[in-house]
RNA sequence: GUGAGCGUAGCUCAGCCGGUAGAGCAUCGGUCUGUGGAACCGAGGGUCGUGGGUUCAAAUCCCAUCGCUCACCCCA
């Protein structure tokens, strides 16, 4: 979290993420007296200090979703994965894996931290100065290291799925029987951690191409404690993720997927002055029905006319000389394939309105 | 916070050991006065990130500074 003091000494802090936010806003607002789980979210723009990279600027941009509420159903994660999933799969955003863990409860993690410390601490010597720090303050961490000589001391630690209570462990077999039942197709990654004590149970991160280092799109989990501990009454439960947008945005791009922005409808080529006015009339109808037209402001060349509204991306040109003014007939000319015909302003508004449904 | 790299035309970049800045693409005009995409010819566009230093002379060498990029750290 970024804190300063503003011109007034006053200490100022900038949001790094807003599931807390959004819990203090279930809380402030009673929503725990709403019918069924909340299911809320967010969009907006968040800080962080660090320098930035590919992916990872200092103000960026986060969609989120949680849900909350007395039920932890393994249901209610599974369907928070479905809805990321279908967003991602609209927006275009491919080649994405899901990975997901269960990091146990308050009443198995400790147990198992402090099995992994000690694990640790007997291979300390293997490991770079990085993790030797977070053997005592944070041993999770560790298991996401991306130290290359680490990995093979890595792969022998003991793991937590081995160490769940058993209530823990139903609560992820069940998870992963939900995401079945809904033909998600994920991996399990037991190097997959967070590291605040109020999250529980699920994690996961969805991961994709053309990022660089920093591959994660989109991170959640559940937790259980985080109402509670801002002081909300006691059970209620959560999960939730952020999608990084900018990050997804550039994964868009680079996937070549990006959808096409509404184009150039209709390039008006008007010749001569005496065609200008009812160039400027078609014109205006035509942007009454919704289009996206553009006129010369100036006379010109028909040639360069015709060349502009190529090269402005136009998908018809509408041409309107002497003859076109003074007959009421234009001529409608399909820049793709060249072809062209001759309608009167009924029938033109009539075609294009079709048209632009397609 | 740490490390590396980069700032030259709108864009992508070239510019060897210092000698008053270049290409491609883009833009604009012409060949071409009612039918686009091409080709050819021509034109415009730069305090070489900024400030200082060395030098007869700095885009080029030195110092500082600002910005950008990638990675580490961190990831609530």
């Amino acid at each position: 979290m970024y804190t300063f003091a503003d011109r007034d000494e006053e200490s100022v802090s900038l949001r790094p993420e807003a599931t807390a936010s959004v819990c203090r806003a279930y809380i402030e607002h009673g929503m725990h007296t709403l019918p069924g789980s909340a299911k809320l979210y967010y969009v907006g723009p968040m800080f962080r200090r660090e320098r930035p990279q590919k992916g990872r600027y200092r103000q960026f941009y986060q969609i989120g979703a949680e849900v909350l509420g007395a039920s932890d159903a393994p249901a209610i994660d599974a369907e928070v994965l479905e809805m990321l999933l279908v967003l991602f799969n609209r927006a275009g955003l491919a080649l994405t894996t899901l990975s997901i863990n269960s990091i146990g409860c308050k009443e198995c993690r400790p147990i198992y931290v402090e099995l992994l410390r000690e694990e640790l601490r007997k291979v300390k010597d293997a490991l770079g100065p990085d993790s030797q720090r977070r053997i005592e303050t944070n041993p999770l961490r560790v298991l996401d290291s991306k130290v290359p000589e680490e990995q093979p001391v890595i792969e022998k630690l003991p793991r937590i799925a081995e160490h769940l209570c058993s209530a823990c462990r139903q609560h992820f077999s069940e998870l992963k029987d939900e995401l079945n039942l809904r033909h998600i197709s994920y991996e399990e990654n037991w190097r997959l951690v967070r590291g605040l004590d109020y999250y529980t149970r699920t994690t996961f991160e969805v991961t994709a191409e053309g990022l660089g280092s920093q591959n994660a799109v989109c991170g959640g989990g559940r937790y259980d404690g985080l109402v509670e501990l801002l002081g909300g009454p006691a059970g209620v439960k959560g999960i939730g993720f952020a999608i990084g947008t900018d990050r997804a945005i550039l994964s868009i791009q680079d996937s070549g997927k990006a959808p096409n922005p509404p184009g150039l409808a209709v390039f008006v080529a008007w010749m001569g002055m005496k065609a200008y006015p009812a160039a400027v009339a078609i014109a205006k109808k035509l942007r009454e029905c919704g289009l996206v037209v553009e006129i010369p402001a100036e006379e010109m060349k028909f040639k360069k006319s015709l060349g502009l509204a190529d090269k402005l991306g136009a998908r018809y040109a509408l041409i309107v000389g002497e003859d076109e003014a003074a007959s009421g007939v234009f001529t409608l000319k399909r820049l793709a394939d060249a072809e062209q015909k001759k309608l009167s302003e009924n029938d033109l508004l009539e075609y294009l309105e079709s048209e632009k449904r397609q």
